[in-house]
DNA sequence: GCCACGCGCTAATGCGCATTAGCTGAGGAC
DNA sequence: GTCCTCAGCTAATGCGCATTAGCGCGTGGC
């Protein structure tokens, strides 16, 4: 593959050139420079840059990062597919704020599209992979590859995790949001309108962001009764057999499948139970029930991650971070009956 | 700047040193070079293949895209902001397509966000822009900027425009929408159920796919009415003066627009007057109404266009096409009244 | 026995840039 | 007049890779 030649574009020695000095010169005002030693004279660097405007000239990146190890340009690196599917509009927001923050720091974004889903899952380190074009990596989906992580830390490259995650091999840096006071939170205006008995729909474990929410729910509750949403039919009558009068249902679905349920059963939403969601839906849910629950800081999450890791990039020291999460006020929850 | 040295990444070196070859035999193995000359015994291939799988060796991006010109990355500019912002949901389908297809044939999208707006307007070519890291690119927006593609053309740098284009100073490769078509349909199945006068409500001009419309408008009717979208208060009562029993909104959110002072002035739709939208909104326009109009065909048209830039950076000539709309029956349209 | 030839590999080069070491000439100290 | 300093540059080098030219050795022809 011989390096095409489209239009023979410029380099530094053509602006050297061009401006009758060395290209050492032009890299130097070009990046602005003014070290002691290597001082450029207002007339010299005025000279060049005029050059620069009107060749319209820009450093190669390839090149650039080569030769200094940087670019500018953030990765950006998606477990679960972002764009079309199912579960594009739960992560939208999160690539929103990415893509702000982006903005504002004046970084492009690489979009690490190419990785092959294999087995199922994607994986960060796969054949061929274009990490390292990029200064640093941010990482998202609802579970991230442990081997990935794992080597990320080991090999020191500059990532940051959305949503919080174990650490594997080392500290894992993140933005995350926390799931155990959003709960706690949940769990203490549901007993303050009366209820005493409350579940916990969902697995409440494996993805971190499972196992924190059931760790709040836990952490505030005295005898956590765990429902897993696959139960059999008779779920609903061991739960009001079993005294409950709220759940708190992990996945927005499974609030939506509960209520279903429900309305069949002749159970009334809030008045016989009140049913509370933790968090945005994940997966296409048609419905028009208005939950109450929380929202996930989804947009600032992803904001401050790219923050960080341009910090980290400058040699910051890694983060760990959890945002809080915003109490929604529904129509899903109600005084218990007495 | 130091070249920074996160655990001294492997080079081409080390793996020539492990497996006891040199650094052209690896770039050779690794580029599957089968040439007459250079060609390599299944033996050390294997060797050299065996060194690079343990190791999880990665040839790095950069050193590649400088010696060989290639990347596989493709950029993506975009002249409306994308993820946040009104227009974000207009514009989602066509990245849609976009980032499948670069997924389909191991590309990695290079998302040009550091683009300033200056005075309103995005750029390619702005200071210290990434063009020349990505093989090609594509362009999305409304309307994109004529410097930028003339220069673009100019520089014989790889790009596809998703819409169709004026000439700047040279064909613009696009994949668009045919308009045209699509309009005539529109005014061919409206004048089929009994409609004599019709009327375009937009701009007709400026952005090429208003203009294309529009032409497809005027081409099909004998004396084409057009109203701009900002006309006076009793543009409703002029149309009915004027015998139009059939309305063509450029805009969707014109047709709701225009729909909604129907509704206050006691003129029914499509009872009385039909109204037809050119499209899918790309504003927000919060109604219910179900249109009759036709589909974009966003996810394939980024398809579309992702494809072409691939086999124009191979070589390939420019391509224009233009992709057919689907008619779309809602509940706007009804026979003229007699 | 000598040369031609081709296989299997490697040394050397350059991509465009940032960086380091060092060169040149003017001016000042003595 | 000599030496030193320092401002203002430049030559040279290397980043990691792809590519080109070419080396050394074994084999076959005659």
């Amino acid at each position: 593959m011989p390096p095409p030649d489209p239009a023979r574009r410029l380099t530094q020695r053509d602006i050297a050139r061009l401006a009758g000095v060395s290209q050492t010169t032009v890299s130097l005002v070009l990046n602005n420079r003014a070290d002691a030693d290597s001082r450029i004279p207002a007339e010299t660097r005025d000279r060049v840059m005029r050059v620069i405007r009107e060749t319209g000239y820009v450093a190669d990146p390839a090149a650039r990062r080569l030769a200094a190890g940087r670019n500018r340009i953030l990765g950006v690196f998606t477990y679960e597919p972002v764009f079309p599917s199912a579960t594009g509009d739960f992560f939208h927001p999160f690539l929103v704020g990415i893509e702000e923050c982006a903005e504002h720091c004046g970084c492009d974004l690489l979009l690490f599209t190419s990785a092959p889903t294999v087995a199922g899952r994607k994986r960060v380190y796969h054949q061929d992979h274009r990490l390292r074009l990029a200064d640093g990596c941010v990482l998202l989906g609802r579970e991230l590859d442990r081997e990935d992580l794992t080597r990320l830390v080991a090999e020191r490259y500059p990532f940051v995790s959305v949503g919080r995650r174990d650490d594997a091999g080392g500290t894992v840096p993140y933005v995350g949001a926390d799931y155990p006071a959003a709960v706690r939170e949940l769990v203490a205006r549901t007993r303050a309108m009366g209820h005493e008995r409350l579940a916990y729909l969902g697995h409440g474990s494996s993805p971190e962001s499972y196992a924190d929410r059931f760790r709040g729910f836990a952490e505030s509750v005295p005898e956590p009764l765990r429902l897993s949403p696959g139960e059999p039919a008779d779920m609903v009558e061991r739960v009001l057999a079993a005294g409950v009068t709220a759940v708190l249902a992990e996945e927005y679905a499974d609030g939506v499948a509960l209520t279903d349920l429900l309305g069949k059963r002749g159970v009334s939403v809030p008045g016989d139970l009140s049913v509370l969601t933790l968090g945005d839906p994940t997966r296409p849910a048609p419905t028009d029930i208005d939950f109450t629950g929380f929202r996930i800081p989804r947009r600032e999450m992803g904001r401050q991650a790219v923050e960080e890791l341009t910090e980290l990039i400058e040699g910051g020291e890694p983060v760990q971070r959890l945002l809080p999460c915003e109490y929604a006020e529904g129509a899903t929850l109600a005084p218990a009956r007495t």
